[in-house]
DNA sequence: TCGTCAACGTACCGTGAGTACGTTCTTGTC
DNA sequence: GACAAGAACGTACTCACGGTACGTTGACGA
């Protein structure tokens, strides 16, 4: 049996937020977009290890209420993965000009995609390195090479183009996740290595 | 307060292995190598989420017993981590025909590597996406890109290697995760994808 | 014989994900 | 106006898992 109420109004100093119940006015005392930007501040702040307790505190509700607009962990990484993938996207794709060379235009998006990601450091780990289940890594990953899978179905097989889109996010992810734990270059220097490589691959450094 | 002994004797059937107390004969009930074994069997079983637990049951001893030999959760991802990258490096380095041109090597360490990482699917996802400590997937990470890392630095700075061999092996990483949980080509496909891209880069996708 | 210490297993603790439940307020209906 | 139904909350709980405290058992030297 649980007790509320008059009984625990005299330890009100001890930072309770509101009673529970439902919010005068009828209105719900949040909405999911408010919710996603608690969520970001809380990651931006403890990255990885983030925590459920940690988002609903930032937003200043119950825990249930972060189940009920964002849903469960998994859940919430997808929000924020998508919420990242769009930031990263308009500035990897408005960062192309498509009248130049595309080495050129690879080194643009390159270079916005390590911009962006270096500005969002907390998001992108947690995202990325939050320790979340397989399939949703899996989800994730394949909505990030989808862009550049379609682009390269005109060259190969849908099969091939989607390896090779995974082989180029993989590698961008993959660095950019080591670069931020350990920064081991600058970054202009790291975008400049990323796009000789992925541009020439491995043939360049043997001949 | 705890009571052991004869208390419980009469319930010896509910499965309890040993009783506590040192084991007849001083001899340790287990060593270190056979502890691994144990845990790459339930890790075989559970995949990515092998627990502590499990590890101590699938080796028929008590938790502690883990924590000492093998150490804490993130000692038992090295421990395999290892165990893995040393199967896969022979599968990889050996396969490699020296005499042969660089792009046939690198066909054949490739191929290598797909081999050795499907046949220890369960270890492969433990290791890589059992959702462990950052800094332990860096370094993990490291170690995985340092040969070809030193291999490289004949022909590029030190820091230029080391972003180059951490894409390819990232690409190779990222790539044969979502291979392995849910493979969209045949094995022989990959391969030939995963050589094609790595070492003509994307500039063959283009002209 | 007896103290000491190594090697155990059981039962516990803390933390974090996810949920049950009781409370508060609105809204529709007599 | 009273009242039932239901929406929206917060508290406090359960459960699972990583990690540890503690008491027990047996070997070995004094």
């Amino acid at each position: 049996m649980v007790r509320y109420g008059a009984a625990m109004a005299p330890t009100a100093s001890t930072a309770t937020r509101r009673r529970p119940g439902r919010p005068l006015g009828g209105q719900p005392v949040i909405d999911r977009t408010a919710l996603i930007d608690a969520a970001l501040a809380a990651v931006r702040l403890s990255g990885a290890d983030t925590t459920m307790d940690d988002i609903a505190r930032s937003a200043g509700v119950g825990k249930p209420v972060v189940y009920r607009y964002l849903g469960d962990r998994a859940a919430v990484a997808e929000a924020l993965s998508t919420w990242l993938t769009e930031r990263v996207n308009t500035a990897t794709v408005g960062a192309i000009d498509t009248t130049a060379e595309p080495r050129h235009a690879l080194r643009d998006a390159v270079s916005g995609f390590v911009t962006a990601v270096d500005a969002e450091r907390g998001v992108f780990l947690y995202v990325n390195a939050g320790g979340h289940d397989v399939a949703v890594w899996d989800r994730l990953l394949r909505a990030a090479a989808s862009p550049l899978a379609t682009l390269l179905t005109g060259v190969h097989p849908p099969a091939s183009a989607l390896t090779r889109a995974m082989a180029v996010v993989g590698a961008l992810q993959v660095c950019l996740t080591a670069w931020v734990v350990e920064p081991h270059c600058t970054n202009d220097q790291l975008v400049d290595d990323l796009v000789d490589v992925l541009w020439s691959g491995l043939s360049a450094s043997v001949g």
